[in-house]
DNA sequence: TTGTTTGTACAGTTAAAACTGTACGAAAAA
DNA sequence: TTTTTCGTACAGTTTTAACTGTACAAACAA
């Protein structure tokens, strides 16, 4: 096998494992291998260019960077004299997964913190109702509880999303090992 | 508006919400309805209920009861005298969300710890080889620098899911805020 | 044993989403 | 200005995933 195959099949592999895995991030593979090609080029690319080394329409190319981009897994670079759209890898990956995790997130949170709200609002407004049956006064409080739970299992997500935004998740786990024996 | 309906239309809120932020945990919006209807149920529930309470097949309750227990969302329970599965929604949403990161996670860290680790050996056999041209080796020896920085990542992914798992998390972030004005 | 009940495998169908080609507006070049 | 280039909206097609109904194996009941 020549050199430059053996170094295809390398990155082959990493860009593989890329696809394989890039749905955690809400995306279909074919976006982790746009991803993967980008991070082994060592220049920006075009929508041209990725539709070269694809094989795939430039309306992909283009619906897909854009999902990168949200993601802030891919930026968009500059060079003098390209009038085309560059894009490469944002090079810091720690940095992409907290962007992914609050992005995530916190429309999770903030969702639910609004239903929650809502819904404790009317139950309680049923609790003031003095027709209200025993039975069904029952039911409100129970499900009063049950969302007084909810409430403050997202008011720890965002907290939890806060430490990662802030970057004081290093300091309980630390970009680098201390004493690495790899 | 009678007050059960009051109540349903409180609780369908809630359960509206969870289907539509469950994508985060890789399911599928029915899926969600599925979990948020059990979560209103003071009782566990069998495939049947299922079925009933929402007007789908039985198939498909199992099946996607099966993904949401793969995910710790939901557990089996027992009743006495009751022969058929019975299931639950787990109570610990802090402990599910833990589980969620861990498996999720820890699937791309061992799949791309073990791409990394295999490429990384065949660059390195390459650089052995001294017929390897000049240029393939500075090819080489970027790819080599870019997959170590991968594998500091990982390694940092890989220490963040045991955060999570052996607790340490909770010393970050408590579960519960010490002054909360809500 | 034989007869029920229960959960799920599997094949088929329906619904969703990924992807393509065309067409067009915006911006740069001529 | 006109012409060319570029990115993306949109409609149509293909591919994939969700969902259903049937059929059957395993577990229990009689």
């Amino acid at each position: 096998m020549e050199d430059h195959e053996k170094i295809d099949k390398a990155r082959e592999r990493i860009i593989e494992a890329i696809a394989q895995n890039i749905h955690l991030y809400g995306l279909v593979p074919s976006a982790g291998r746009q991803f993967g090609t980008m991070f082994f080029q060592n220049e920006p690319l075009t929508l041209d260019d990725m539709t070269e080394k694809l094989g795939m329409s430039k309306t992909s190319m283009s619906t897909s960077v854009r999902a990168l981009s949200e993601l802030k897994l891919v930026e968009r670079a500059w060079k003098k004299g390209v009038r085309k759209d560059l894009y490469k890898v944002t090079d810091d990956w720690h940095q992409s997964f907290i962007d992914l995790f609050s992005i995530k997130w916190q429309r999770s949170v903030t969702l639910h913190s609004a239903a929650i709200k809502k819904s404790l609002a009317e139950y309680e407004e049923l609790l003031q109702n003095p027709t209200l049956s025993d039975e069904l006064r029952e039911v409100v409080e129970i499900d009063i509880s049950k969302l007084k739970y909810m409430k403050d299992y997202y008011n720890w997500l965002e907290r939890l999303i806060d430490a990662f935004e802030d970057q004081r998740i290093f300091d309980l786990v630390p970009k680098f090992e201390r004493d690495s024996k790899n």
